[in-house]
DNA sequence: TAAATAACTTGATCTATCTCACATTTTATT
DNA sequence: AATAAAATGTGAGATAGATCAAGTTATTTA
């Protein structure tokens, strides 16, 4: 089945194909229709989300209502409001499919259990979280130093493909900027 | 010896104090005084830090040679251009000491190699860079959704020993605003 | 396929924050 | 202790980006 998720793991880790069944089934698979929720504010995080098709986005919405956007999804990546599910808060974000979605979830359980059982899914996770890390430090350092501008266009330039598929308002709350500002930026070029 | 690391260790795996001196033994103790470089820009990144006492900034200089602050470390903090380091390229930033600072230093090879050795070893390192992540979200998330009024307050919260022994300007380049706002926000009540 | 809803554009005005300039205070350095 | 060098404060003016408002174009949904 999921050859994308086999594929992930083979980058980092050696795995058997018994292996890679055992393993997986200790995810679930969920499909969602656009706009439903995968998470949504004040209440549990029970998974984190592997993407195998489709677009999600997470985001947080402040005092007036003015959504900020901190992470999309689409294939191949990992999702999750990673305060409330590793540490068992309410989450602080919403979670929701801007197109039919289908992910793979993993409990907090079941991830700790692997993690036990496999010294690889161990290091695997340890690897793709580094990862991560230098893409939110990155994100950090072009918010604190580049114009909305530069910033769009470094979007464009970091994912092509999302670009496409994004409506214009969503990425204007990626960006950190509102969409009247963004549509400007790209008409005045 | 440096108990530090120790009890930051015993905090998420249990270890005993002779496999602690192993452990610690792939670590080198360095001291740097105010205004040394630990990473400098351009240049390879051989280590991650762990801060034993003192004080350092991690920073990204622009094109108009303004300082972009990502990060300190103070006591109990690690700290590294975490991108360089793992992947072995150039160090887009720079870090230094705002006071003199003693450290201990870890290098790829030796993590790695006490990774493999200790299945609770890479545990602890997954589950910190976790915890780095959530820190690090947090950050973007406040960067998208607060004034630089806000932005400050929520430090003052957050790290109330630091703001203490930070220079203003330095503080004003991490909250991503210039120094004469940053005054006028705290006279401005 | 019409009606309703969501997405996008553009203009006019407003505002938080930046820039530049200079004065004052604090901290290093000889 | 004297001098140089950083750090800080404050005024005046500039500006990137926000807000408000209205009109147009797509996309859903019934």
């Amino acid at each position: 089945m999921s050859e994308l998720l086999k594929n992930q793991f083979k980058k980092i880790i050696e795995i058997t194909d018994d292996e890679y069944d055992y393993i997986l089934s200790h995810f679930i698979t969920k499909k969602f229709k656009k706009h439903q929720f995968l998470v949504q504010e004040d209440q549990v995080v029970v998974y984190d989300y592997f993407v195998l098709s489709g677009c999600i986005k997470s985001y947080y919405t402040d005092e007036n209502d003015k959504m900020h956007i901190l992470l999309f999804g689409t294939q191949d990546w990992w999702i999750s409001d990673y305060e409330a599910y590793y540490f068992k808060k309410k989450a602080r974000v919403n979670i929701d499919c801007l197109e039919e979605t289908e992910v793979l979830c993993l409990s907090l359980e079941n991830r700790e259990k692997l993690c036990k059982e496999f010294h690889r899914i161990e290091h695997f996770f340890r690897k793709k979280t580094n990862r991560r890390n230098v893409a939110l430090q990155n994100r950090i350092l072009t918010l604190l130093s580049s114009s909305a501008k530069e910033r769009y266009e470094k979007f464009i330039q970091d994912y092509p493909s999302l670009v496409q598929k994004l409506p214009k308002h969503i990425l204007a709350s990626y960006l950190g900027v509102t969409r009247e500002t963004l549509s400007r930026l790209y008409s005045t070029k």
